[in-house]
DNA sequence: ACAAAAGTGTTCCTAATACACCCATGA
DNA sequence: TCATGGGTGTATTAGGAACACTTTTGT
């Protein structure tokens, strides 16, 4: 019980790992470093770091996320899950929380700051990721792949991965980029517009063949049939 | 980075809570704990404890599970989330891991066993909680509630707090105990049968009245279409 | 025979799917 | 003027919701 003197544990460390997510070139990517130290010197591994003892959790990941992306705070962040096997690291029992961010592309600057001990930073596409990764960070890869996926279905979370100005047809892309499948043009509109998170601007976007108006995102107030909108399907 | 000296940073401690459900009386009950320590002596708990060095958060939990209700594993466990509010706990930092568990009401048997420190169980209905709970437990316990209440409406979770063998009504029963809302009979065993995880046994409930085909469920493969089954609105 | 719970079928309606054509622009 | 992506409407179908009556038993 918390009632036992909690000094007279041995206690784990504790670190935040963040799986960044970013869509581009058609390709939902995730952001990696590379370590240059043991364990696993010369591996890529998901940036994170050991959570302060005056910091919560969330703060400790958006720490993590501003020192390894540049980006101060205000983006997308999630907690994923706690990976918690004693073998997770060979060298002392680690426990960690896993976080997974949103980051919009345009405002992203990944870069290599402060750490000796990252030799590289880099996107990698999620479907493609080199095949060895340190820890366990495969496996927290791909349950933060699975969220997303499912989390894209019921959420408008998808655009937090976009500009404030954007096309339906950027959007469309980006559902089709996480999701990996084709979607119908006109039920995809049909949708996103049914969801009323959409706000049309005055503005539209130039490009070699017809201008696309672009749209905003607007969180709207609360809407009980909001979270009942899917995309599972939409073909 | 984890390449940092692990030992240089001061640790936290780490916990798991459980939050123990199981549906009595037409209600849904968490199992909570009378503290017989400071702090918060003489509150109403969560059932934990610290993870140990050398077992996983999800031993952990299904040690404190056993400990706490005497069911020798097997039960339906799920982590929820991981709480770190630095002040979370007002003596010293304790990140504590939260999952839920759900327990077939005729295999429990909540006890005090071991722990000096626990002056008293008892289940409480969800909705009418202590109005004093110790440490950050109410938010605990509301998330779990929200969390399985979502989680019925699109997995088969719901037969955890069954025993092998119940009649259709009394699952109607038990979903509109925990989603606090009255279902559609006709509409429930048709969402029910199609989700395809009935077995009918050739069994009876005897009861005052015309008696009541008992059916077991049966874990299918994993079937596609499975996940889309949803409560929603069955009314 | 009746009270009470078990059990079942049909209609209505909304939302998901599939599908094809016109529009505006730059080259 | 034509190639290209932007933009829209409709018919079909499947699933969710609403709703009422018959059956079986114990008393």
């Amino acid at each position: 019980m918390k009632a036992y003197d909690a000094s007279a544990f041995e206690k784990p460390s504790v670190t935040v790992d963040l799986v960044i997510f970013t869509v581009t070139d058609g390709e939902l990517k995730a952001l990696l470093i590379k370590r240059g130290q043991e364990p696993f010197a010369g591996k890529w591994a998901l940036p994170g770091g050991f959570v302060r003892m005056d910091e919560s959790l969330e703060d400790a990941a958006r720490r993590e996320l501003e020192e390894e992306t540049g980006i101060d705070g205000g983006m997308y962040l999630e907690q994923l899950y706690t990976f918690g096997d004693p073998k997770r690291d060979p060298r002392t029992r680690v426990i960690t929380v896993a976080y997974f961010a949103l980051a919009d592309p345009s405002t992203v600057n990944a870069r290599v700051t402060g750490h000796e001990q990252i030799t590289d930073v880099k996107w990698f596409p999620a479907h493609s990721l080199p095949p060895e990764l340190a820890f366990d960070h495969r496996k927290i890869i791909d349950y933060a792949v699975k969220r997303l996926k499912n989390k894209l279905e019921y959420t408008a979370v998808g655009f937090e991965l976009l500009p404030t100005l954007f096309t339906l047809t950027e959007l469309q892309r980006l559902y089709e980029a996480i999701l990996r499948e084709k979607l119908d043009k006109r039920n995809f509109r049909k949708k996103v517009e049914a969801m009323g998170i959409l706000e049309k601007t005055s503005r539209m976007k130039k490009g070699v063949h017809r201008p696309a108006r672009l749209y905003r995102f607007v969180r709207t107030k609360p809407r009980s049939t909001f979270s009942r909108v899917r995309f599972e399907g939409v073909r």
